[in-house]
RNA sequence: GGAGAGAUGGCCGAGUGGUCGAAGGCGCUCCCCUGCUAAGGGAGUAUAGGCUCAAAAGGCUUAUCGAGGGUUCGAAUCCCUCUCUCUCCGCCA
């Protein structure tokens, strides 16, 4: 959520930025919020002090035994009056609120202008797609032929968009968890943490704008708890409400989960096998930090993501999202695309934001300053991978000749010194 | 599932209708004193808003004692609903 303030004060600066990234901002039904707003709180704030004042009278009078009921009548008087506005009152500031939690956040000034993304410009490019000798076939294909990848059993237990891993697959997919979370707390700081998989519709709205992406989540019926969709929803909240003391900063998490995404809208997108599940696991990296630094955090943040893949002998590349393909709630996103050689594409794997003081805004987060004063925090997360999508990434870029599936050096250990995934 | 207790400022904790935004303590900040250290004395110290002001300072003002509603001229305090925490019993992976 923007700050109110910033809104009032450059009110066209805002809207200008907002425009780059496709969003119209309605400043005459702002300007008419805020003028009625004005109105209607300075007389109910003026009401209300009267009627403090006379009470404190009444007070007074009593004490001294005097009879007080000229000063209760004139009270009275006005209570109506002051009720009515009190409560045409509240359903301005409700209305003025949810206004700004639907407002997007403002790109940052390094983020380049654009519509799609098509106009993402690439930051760098790591590693050498392989080139085959023979056909190569996609994830689908690789793991359903050496009997370990299961989608029809998955269709009939739950439909669509779900999968079913066996054996060796299993075993990589954990393997992979695992030595993710293992990279990024011993080597990058991060505290490792477990979490709820379901939260609240006031979490969710703390880190995106649940009126605008309920649809996106799944809900737990007749109770106010949604499936988590990353653990950015459970982890960021951490310190909703909180005023975290200046020298925590900054806050580092990991976690392992799975997420849940219902992909309305996604129909007929990547229909195919595991690239867009209904259910996947991710490994989350999560920084609560100061507001100085979070630029530079969101450089290491990715970094550390990157890691994974140069680690995996993955080929991939950065590119910066253009203000028209970002997130709601971010400021600048990094993504992390993955070489996929049975789509001849990079495809999406990790995606790292600073979300400035936006989600903390929302969230209520904040830390103590440098002058004792509270101040909002700068959230960042990004994905330190996305477990299923470097699965697949694994499955094609090491596939052989002959259906069997290479285990890049790092994971070995993980496999009991399994060196490749075979047909049993 | 049953019974009971509780939720107050950065923290602990007092406060059962009236100058209470809230005693006291801890912590923190500043000052004084003390030849180090330790101890002592004094002052200050919640948050989010609104109006005013060119702006800052300042001034005026509103709301907030788990959340929401109610009673009242006036609510931390009384009533209702909800949430959460703790204790005991039951059940249970």
């Amino acid at each position: 959520m923007l700050d109110v303030q910033l809104l009032r004060s450059e009110l066209q600066a805002v809207a200008r930025r907002l425009a780059d990234r496709g969003y119209i901002f309605p400043v005459d039904e702002f300007a008419k919020l805020e003028a009625a707003r004005k109105a209607v709180q300075t007389e109910t704030q003026e009401l209300q002090a009267e009627r403090n004042q006379v009470s404190t009278q009444v007070a007074q009078f009593k004490a001294k035994g005097e009879d007080a009921s000229q000063l209760i009548a004139k009270v009275n008087a006005q209570a109506d009056r002051r009720k009515a506005l009190e409560q045409e009152l509240e359903g301005i500031q409700a209305k003025l609120d949810e206004f700004l939690r639907g407002i997007p956040n403002v790109p940052h000034p390094s983020v380049p202008a654009g519509k799609s993304s098509a106009d993402n410009p690439e930051m760098r490019k790591v590693g050498t797609p392989r080139t085959f000798k023979f056909t190569v076939k996609d994830h689908v294909d690789i793991g359903e032929g050496l009997g370990l990848l299961d989608f029809a059993t998955a269709s009939k237990l739950s439909g669509a968009r779900f999968s079913v891993m066996k054996a060796g697959i299993a075993q990589l997919h954990r393997a992979l968890a695992q030595f993710m979370l293992d990279v990024h707390t011993r080597e990058h700081g991060y505290t490792e943490v477990y979490v709820p998989y379901l939260v609240t519709g006031a979490c969710a709205d703390g880190v995106s704008s649940l009126a605008k992406f309920k649809d996106d989540l799944f809900k737990v019926e007749g109770r106010d708890l949604y499936l988590i969709p990353t653990a950015e929803y459970p982890v960021t909240n951490f310190v909703r409400e909180e005023i975290v003391p200046g020298e925590k900063l900054p806050l580092k998490f990991v976690c392992h989960s799975p997420c849940f995404r219902s992909e309305a809208g996604s129909y007929g997108k990547d229909t195919r096998g595991m690239i867009r599940n209904h259910q996947f696991d991710k490994v989350e990296l999560v920084q609560i930090v100061h507001p100085q630094s979070s630029y530079d955090r969101l450089e290491e943040l990715t970094a550390h993501a990157e890691v994974v893949l140069k680690r995996l002998e993955l080929p991939y590349r950065v590119v910066t999202l253009c203000t028209g393909d970002m997130g709601f709630a971010a400021a600048k996103t990094y993504d992390i695309e993955v070489w996929l050689p049975g789509q001849q594409a990079y495809r999406e794997i990790s995606s790292c934001s600073n979300f400035e003081a936006f989600q903390a805004r929302r969230m209520q987060a904040r830390f103590r300053n440098e002058k004792g004063k509270t101040e909002f925090v700068h959230t960042l997360n990004g994905s330190g991978l996305a477990v299923g999508r470097t699965l697949v990434a694994l499955l094609e870029n090491f596939q052989n000749a002959d259906g069997s599936v290479t285990v890049p050096e790092a994971l070995r250990p993980y496999l009991g010194g399994v060196a490749a995934l075979k047909a049993s």
